[in-house]
DNA sequence: AATTTGACGACCG
DNA sequence: TCGGTCGCCAAAT
């Protein structure tokens, strides 16, 4: 793990409008390395920075250990809501473009 | 150096 | 829909 790394997932997680999330594994796909468990480490050490909340699992739900408090960000973030996971199929953030743009500053 | 452990994911019954 | 299982990759022991 390099700081590299860290910056890009970082990176990516602050592109995410409110109201839509995002997935480790998509993630772990854009930056091209690792998997969704080191985007989940990253998360972990230095998620704190930014809006960790809209990065979910792909099943919909929160990350594991903050269940609760990130059900709760998302609803005043205006996440569309299926019961206690999120509506994946609407809330999705397609991160193509965004990529494409990080990629562009991270490699010139 | 080997093993266990995660803010995970896909598959299957 | 819900669990169990296996694969995954870096970090920590």
């Amino acid at each position: 793990m390099d700081d590299d790394y860290t910056e890009l997932v970082l990176t990516v997680v602050e592109q995410i409008p409110p109201g839509r999330v995002v997935t480790y594994g998509d993630i772990a796909e854009v930056v091209g390395r690792g998997g969704p468990r080191q985007v989940g480490h990253v998360m972990a050490l230095f998620g704190d920075g930014v809006p960790w909340w809209r990065v979910v699992r792909a099943d919909g739900r929160p990350a594991r250990p903050l269940e609760k408090h990130g059900l709760r960000l998302l609803r005043a973030d205006n996440t569309p809501l299926k019961g206690d996971r999120v509506d994946m199929a609407r809330a999705r953030f397609r991160m193509d473009g965004a990529a494409a743009e990080i990629r562009f500053r991270d490699a010139p």
